[in-house]
DNA sequence: GATGAATGAGAGTTCATTCAT
DNA sequence: CATGAATGAACTCTCATTCAT
């Protein structure tokens, strides 16, 4: 009753996809998943409930969705681990963690959000340590290379002070976000 | 007339709302408050369902005191306010901000969960500011003294960094705790 | 550990039982039978919740004890049925009829909300007809000697009357009372 | 975008949700409100329990939909009170009484175990109030225009004589109708 | 006689999911 | 591709009833 081509339901596809996570996304950071209901995402999308099922199995897998393609985001982030890090490796790295918070508060809010419940625990630390673990080592070696005494303890030190950033500036809308990146900035390079 | 065992109910009462407070604290944890049932919390307290209402007026009560609770503990280790504040307050706060997550991690997983959910958050900021603000000051202060550039830039930063530690020490059972704890009092303190 | 003499404890359970008769039909008046809780009647009785059970097997039980009484109690208004009824008879049935409801518009509630209700239905017309069908015969005997063309319509038009006056009487506080009554005792009485 | 079944669907909304309106109303006579349970409903009408929230936000909801809908019906009962009532006014507003209980019992039924009930007191007497009032005022008129001592006392006569019969009517199925209709209409018109 | 902690069945309600259209 | 009526399991919460004391 209503033939699209090929390509016009490829693209409407991609489209609607792409709608339906965003809105998701939204609606999670916003109330948390377990208080979303599937028929408040497709309200907010101004589509309806059924469609949802018709591009994700389920509600879990809609989440799935959404924290796979937010770790993909996150991982771009990170500075090229062949090398041996040096300090605008590092600079860089810091710039990436806010601009990743600031591109997109919903997706750090949802972010904080999960890592607090075991629902995407699995998922996400499984994704994290393929990426994150050698460039924890890399960090590593920047310190030691830098002759601190404790190089293992600084690493840990650094990406705690780094998420313990990012947290706040996700909820405090009055941070005071580039006094605080250039004192980061102070401690960790140049030395 | 003819009264029975009115101190043994109180003792009675009294415990079993603190096992029911316990147990609830463990199963939010762990879940999170919404996909937790009151179901599961009677069961994991082996007491029935109905019991829990004779305690508490709702499930949302019922974190709402469990909260309340944690932020009194929490309070507590906040040091004295009164007097600007010297090296020994601040390694105290320090060493208290470790205490505080080491001694309940169930609590503490709580805590960051609802950070980052809406459910309680007037409770906990209208608690929060109360005594934290003030205290804030004085970390302010601490740092004016010390001739730092931006003090209230280092206090942001100081905090953070606390918070993203006692993140990273409350998920991560292996982060090496005593020396960051090491590494954080040398870069606060005595400088 | 309480001992009391038999006599003393005969006169405390008479005392609760109507202690608690009276307090359960006001709160069932108010609210209804199924509205209202157990736990409700024992507090506006200040007594224990179990001891309602230890006076009454059940809380249907309790309604049913207070329809008894209610039933015993109207039983009494009507005129003796042995002799052929003359028209102070029926005066002093409708005196009567407006008596009842005036001593206790609370008894007067919860027996309309019951009618309407299947729960009592038996034992209220079991009740009834014992004692209401020799006097409705006796009412058509008396209109039959009045002359009246039809003494069978005629007697039930004089108990809607009735009722329908009693049900106004009972939910509107403004009922101009007397002015009824004595248009009633025109219409059917001296003629 | 390709719409399939919208008037189809409106169709069935309206259908479904008129079962749900009839059945309830069944059930709530029989039962009263507070004992009817929703599961119960769904049962007799052959749907599930969730189907009734797709039509009606809560079970108060229905009963106030259905209550809303009786009223209207009774209101359309009344005679224009636009001019001053005559004989064949009140004969047919006596008509239409009995009516309207002949129609639907189990309407009438569950309108006088409302009226014993606060529940959708002020839903009602709001909606009585607008037409009952004026009308009640005109039917005094008539009685006055009659020349009767107590115009007042009459209409209050009147109408309790009215509701008297309606709920014998409506409880007792052996109630000879036709003959006190009769006499009803000898009683208030003619004379 | 009197208490109230405790139970558990069942109430009203929500919501992820299905499926006919 | 898209809809939304329909389901039913699971939720929060209530309450009549029991029983150890």
């Amino acid at each position: 009753m209503c033939p699209k081509t090929v390509v016009q339901n490829k693209i409407i596809r991609e489209e609607k996809k792409d709608l339906i996570l965003r809105t998701a996304l939204k609606v999670f950071a916003q109330e948390g998943y377990h208080a979303s209901s599937v028929n408040k995402i497709a309200d907010k999308a101004n589509i309806s409930k059924g469609l949802i099922y018709n591009y994700f199995e389920s509600k879990e897998d809609l989440l799935n969705n959404i924290v796979s393609n937010i770790m993909d985001r996150y991982m771009e982030k990170y500075p090229p681990i062949d090398s041996i890090p040096n300090d605008s490796h590092i600079e860089y790295f810091i710039d990436q963690s806010f601009e990743f918070i600031l591109e997109d508060k919903a997706r750090a809010k949802l972010l904080f959000a999960l890592t607090a419940q075991s629902i995407v625990m699995d998922l996400m630390t499984k994704i994290t340590m393929q990426k994150a673990e050698p460039f924890m080592n890399n960090v590593m070696n920047f310190f030691e290379i830098k002759k601190y005494d404790d190089p293992e303890g600084m690493m840990h030190y650094f990406f705690s002070t780094l998420e313990g950033v990012q947290l706040h500036v996700t909820f405090n809308p009055l941070y005071p976000i580039d006094k605080v990146k250039k004192i980061l900035k102070k401690q960790f390079l140049k030395s």
